[in-house]
DNA sequence: ACTCGTTATTAGGCATACCATATTAACGCG
DNA sequence: CGCGTTAATATGGTATGCCTAATAACGAGT
């Protein structure tokens, strides 16, 4: 017994309402990163017995889970159907991305009006980390510092809505953005962009911050849209 | 049989669609409705049990609604307690604001390039509606005809995760932006934007659509902030 | 042999029953 | 008289069982 058992007394532990996180919610957790890791791909079905058993809960939470990552786009439900892991066509990534540009170009810029010394300092260090492993062969750590990046420059806007729109966002094209960035061009234009990025931040260059984040984002449309066309040339509807 | 598989000729009525939705959609519906109409009231808890039971269903399908209303930012959960309509405060009504101008500037850009003349027609439609019924009393039938000739131009530039996300930031903000549309001001502004909107939106002119959209929701921003400074002078965190 | 119909199995949707915890009120002690 | 402790109650969280619908397989009839 930690804390919890007997009397509550005095909340010794600040930390209760942490471990208080709905069993939907840490479900839904392990399903997003199951996507990440490939555990799940897209076009999978998420059988509602199966996977209960699988994570040892039972259907109900599970059930909630799927409603949570169904309103986030990254499962699709259809009436009678068993819930399958999205399979956004390239029509729609790039649709996505569109907006995920204007957010984040629109988050750079208000970044540099409120963003403070030390929000910046974070930023410029994320790049830093990037400088330094970019030899190193682990993609995955180094799209996870890529993603970050970005994530930082939004959070140090300090708009919820903007924040929590933008993550859901960068959830449903973790997977394209991430083969986007496996290509050794990729690499080579994020290193440069983002070099420029941190550069118009740290002047506080609104515009310019703007146009360059815009223009990183839009770019991304262009790789994807080329990777995907040699690797499947159809099946975008 | 025509169209039922089974014998059952009760109701020949083509409603399957809506039948067959989810009822965790339509009681998500429900409550929606009733947060436009004030039944429900920024800050109302819903109680599980007592929901269900006045509307008929169980607890299960209501969880799951308010699951998909949380996920839209319409309410909001804490650990142990009844979940509450969302109240936001001015800060997040002006953060939601910001991002949905920024939005639906990129919407009337793209709406410039592919907005089809049937798609152009049909926002002039709305905004023919809105002039005519400029002198009616009818404050509500007003503003959702304003809320459809926004909804009309996201719409027009076909970018599903553009309209999803608009049409969430827009639910959000439906009660601030009724309240700001009952000034006399909000119509006069309304109208002239409107005008001006559609006409660039004719001209096929993307930059100036985007532009007097952006500003016509930044001003929306002004109203609000003016009229909840009087109504409630704190509260805002 | 092929096609259509019927049945069985499977899986998702909803309801209900159970459990754990937080909050509040009442009682007792200081 | 006030504060602390404890118990009761209410509420959200979880598990499970039943119902309905879709699908696939098998059998019969042409």
């Amino acid at each position: 017994m930690t804390e919890a058992s007997a009397g509550k007394s005095r909340s010794i532990a600040p930390i209760p309402s942490l471990s208080r996180q709905r069993l939907a919610d840490q479900i839904a957790d392990v399903l997003r990163e199951q996507m990440l890791t490939g555990t799940l791909q897209p076009g999978d079905p998420i059988h509602e017995r199966d996977a209960s058993e699988a994570l040892g809960v039972s259907r109900t939470p599970l059930r909630e889970a799927i409603l949570i990552l169904e309103a986030e786009g990254l499962v699709e439900t259809s009436p009678a159907r068993s819930p399958i892991v999205a399979n956004p066509s390239l029509e729609e990534l790039s649709d996505l991305l569109l907006v995920q540009a204007n957010l984040e170009a629109l988050a750079g810029e208000l970044a540099c009006a409120k963003a403070t010394d030390e929000d910046i300092a974070e930023i410029r260090d994320l790049f830093q980390r990037m400088v330094d492993t970019n030899d190193d062969p682990d993609t995955v750590g180094f799209f996870k510092t890529d993603m970050a990046f970005h994530e930082a420059i939004v959070r140090a806007t300090g708009n919820q809505p903007l924040i929590k729109t933008h993550q859901q966002y960068n959830s449903r094209l973790w997977r394209a953005r991430y083969m986007s960035s496996r290509t050794r061009m990729g690499r080579i234009e994020t290193m440069r962009d983002h070099g420029d990025i941190i550069r118009h931040l740290e002047n506080r260059d609104a515009p310019a911050t703007a146009e360059i984040l815009r223009r990183h984002l839009l770019q991304a449309i262009a790789n994807i849209t080329r990777i995907l066309r040699t690797e499947r040339p159809d099946t975008a509807s």
